[in-house]
RNA sequence: GCUCUUGUAGCUCAGUGGUAGAGCACUCCCUUGGUAAGGGAGAGGCCACGCGUUCAAUCCGCGUCAAGAGCACCA
């Protein structure tokens, strides 16, 4: 007797061993035929699935994340399948499932092109539709060496050489197609409806750099074609956001060849950066920062002191005058150990804050580069704290306030916590790692946030906590950090005087909540689509005359504005006012100031405000100061 | 850095082995028009850079630089 537990805790017996299949169709024919495989105690199966003994089962079917897991990896298989019957002497490797859908790569003599990809897709379909069964047999591993050397795969024979020679492999076939899998797969190609394929990229044998190339294919694949729409939809909307395409358009900022990976600001754009660094620069001084300012260059010896000589010189720009080596900064700690270092401090200086917006500059592989987002010449609100270790806690408690108060503030409002763990690679003993890596348990604890735990990506000399927000369109981007840091403050002689006249070496925390400036303005242009929050627009009014008649009133309102402190400009062009409102609707600007007799003779100011409904909105008619008033509502609600 | 793709007017893009074209933007003229493109004329390019092949190269080949996608990288 086999006894069968299902989710809802209801019990089915059997009087002999059971398959997956064989339970769903037990319970109904819709089930059976949705069923895509099973979870029996945990673990996930095929449906052709032997329960031998009592078990808890539930069916998996493509409403759970699992089957759309399954679902993926088993239309990666489809695409190899697909790829070797049109290319037979293509090579097969790895094909996984990743974020919204899976890649296959391939060993072959030239690159896919975009049109055998339509033709592979097009293969896809068919097999699919011919709904061929998929089966697993098991396989001693060295048969299935020699099975897959047989069949020229090289690859295959090498990852399966690679399983421990005492274990048993799984094969999966349909068709004519056979691939080493750990499973599991649906049971039919039939099972596979919602699937595109996306690009074509090379990509290392085993992701390392000194492999061969090979050729990926990506795909994406869905339980239903709706919810492909969508994330096909997100992609376009993400391309129609993309920083480097808006920047040209709202004329923010350029790169050209002679600069590669540095940043052209331009008026606007350059408007848009003194919004977010001023507004970081209120956020040091209310938070007990002091903002310093160290030199870009500094000696070779000061490098070898601290290590990047050794570790980083390849990131390093260097330089060279009267036979001193120098390097351009890459990072602001070492500067900031400097100030640390040139008084004597009591413990009772404890936590010394400073903050820098400080330019930084690395030598990013040309291949990382990419718009603003990742550059080699960046400033990020890089501050560091000094402090003993029972103060890091405390520490990491405000950070964690101060970090969640300006995302929300820059309208980000959904935040995951995370903790990057020792790694492998590290310096320090367990017990120092211990203590650390608990000081931020606890203030996360204290701040009662969650967070999960990302085990070995930590730093070398530290954990370290990450912020990753939510962006409009769903996308994820890592920006502040917290680490600490046993070594660096050591390395460079930073020392305090404890309460028994003991030269103590403080911990240092590393610190940052927007990271790089280039990038998260990059974030913000994309999330916003163009369209920033009036506190943070580059023009936040245009003025515009009807006709020429209402000129002077049009420059007498952006006085006014100007006075006032708002970002204005005059549009007085010979052009019909719709023409200029298009313009500036293109460019925007939240709020378009229509100024024609109407107004000059009532001394009021007709708006039209870019974030109303429809095609567009006017704000009633109001006198200049009462439209002051308002404004100055919405630039400090931050909306 | 690696693989593939790309580089033509300020922008977005056509195009050809015989030194180039459109739309928008720009300049001038007409137009003074009330909520997303009024009309006309004009100016504008060493076709990324270098070296080859050719009677002739923007086009073909090689190299360099840069950009894009992906990989690797992000201490």
């Amino acid at each position: 007797m086999v006894a069968i537990t299902l989710p809802d805790q209801s019990v089915r017996q059997f009087d002999k061993p059971v398959s997956v299949a064989e339970v769903a169709a037990s319970i109904g024919a819709g089930l059976a035929k949705a069923a895509l495989g099973g979870k029996v105690d945990g673990k996930l199966v095929d449906t052709s699935f032997v329960i031998e003994r009592d078990a808890a089962l539930a069916i998996v079917t493509d409403k759970d994340a699992d089957g759309l897991d399954m679902i993926r990896h088993s239309t990666a298989h489809l695409l190899a399948y697909a790829v070797k019957e049109l290319f037979p002497d293509a090579q097969v490797t790895i094909g996984p499932v990743i974020e919204n859908g899976f890649y296959y790569d391939f060993s072959y003599k030239r690159p896919f092109t975009p049109d055998d990809l339509a033709a592979i897709e097009k293969k896809m379909g068919e097999l699919a539709k011919r709904d061929i069964p998929v089966s697993r047999k098991v396989l001693p591993r060295d048969e299935a060496v020699a099975y897959f050397k047989g069949l020229g795969e090289d690859y295959k024979a090498e990852i399966i050489a690679s399983i421990p020679a005492n274990e048993d492999v799984s094969l999966y076939s349909e068709g004519d197609f056979t691939d080493l899998c750990r499973g599991p797969h649906v049971p039919s190609t039939g099972k596979l409806k919602v699937f595109k394929l996306m690009k074509v990229a090379g990509a290392y044998w085993r992701g390392d750099s000194k492999n061969e190339m090979l050729q990926r294919i990506y795909g994406t694949a869905w339980a239903k074609k709706e919810e492909q729409e969508a994330y096909l939809h997100m992609l376009e909307e993400a391309e129609k956001r993309d920083h480097r395409k808006i920047g040209k358009q709202l004329d923010l900022f350029h790169m050209q060849d002679e600069a590669p990976g540095m940043v052209f600001w331009h008026p606007k754009g350059w408007a848009i950066w003194q919004q977010v660094e001023q507004y970081m620069r209120t956020v040091y001084q209310d938070n007990g920062y002091q903002e310093i300012r160290c030199p870009q260059i500094l000696a070779r010896s000061l490098w070898e002191k601290s290590g990047h000589w050794e570790n980083y010189k390849d990131n390093m720009f260097t330089t060279e005058s009267e036979k001193h080596d120098f390097a351009i900064k890459p990072m602001n700690c070492p500067g900031h150990i400097q100030v640390f270092n040139s008084d004597l401090r009591s413990y009772r200086d404890l936590p010394l804050r400073y903050g820098e917006f400080g330019s930084c500059h690395r030598n990013e592989a040309s291949g990382a580069l990419h718009g603003i987002m990742r550059v080699r010449g960046f400033v990020q609100d890089d501050g560091h704290i000094f402090c003993t270790e029972e103060q890091i806690t405390d520490e990491c408690v405000a950070f964690n306030q101060l970090a969640l108060k300006v995302y929300d503030d820059f309208g980000f409002k959904d935040i995951a916590i995370k903790i990057a763990l020792r790694p492998e690679k590290r310096i320090g003993s367990d017990d120092t790692w211990d203590r650390a890596e608990n000081a931020l348990r606890d203030a996360l604890k204290a701040s009662n946030v969650e967070w999960t735990e990302l085990p070995g990506e930590g730093a070398f000399y530290g954990p370290k906590i990450e912020y990753h927000m939510k962006d409009s369109i769903g996308r994820s981007w890592q920006c502040g950090t917290m680490q600490v840091d046993f070594s660096m403050p050591g390395r460079l002689g930073a020392e305090y005087v404890d309460d028994h006249s003991a030269r103590q070496t403080p911990v240092m925390l590393h610190r940052a909540i927007v990271g790089s400036l280039e990038r998260f303005i990059g974030i913000l242009i994309e999330n916003h689509a163009g369209s920033l929050p009036a506190w943070l627009a580059p023009v936040q009014v245009v003025a515009m005359n009807v006709t020429e008649h209402q000129a002077e009133y049009v420059n007498q309102v952006v006085a006014g504005l100007k006075a006032a402190g708002f970002r204005v400009q005059a549009d007085l062009r010979n052009e019909k006012i719709s023409y200029k409102i298009r313009e500036h609707s293109l460019q925007k600007v939240p709020f378009q100031l229509v100024l024609g007799d109407k107004e000059m003779q009532a001394g009021t100011v007709t708006a039209r405000i870019r974030d109303g409904k429809g095609g567009g909105e006017n704000l009633p008619a109001m006198s200049l100061d009462a439209f002051i008033s308002h404004l100055k509502a919405e630039i400090a609600a931050k909306r």
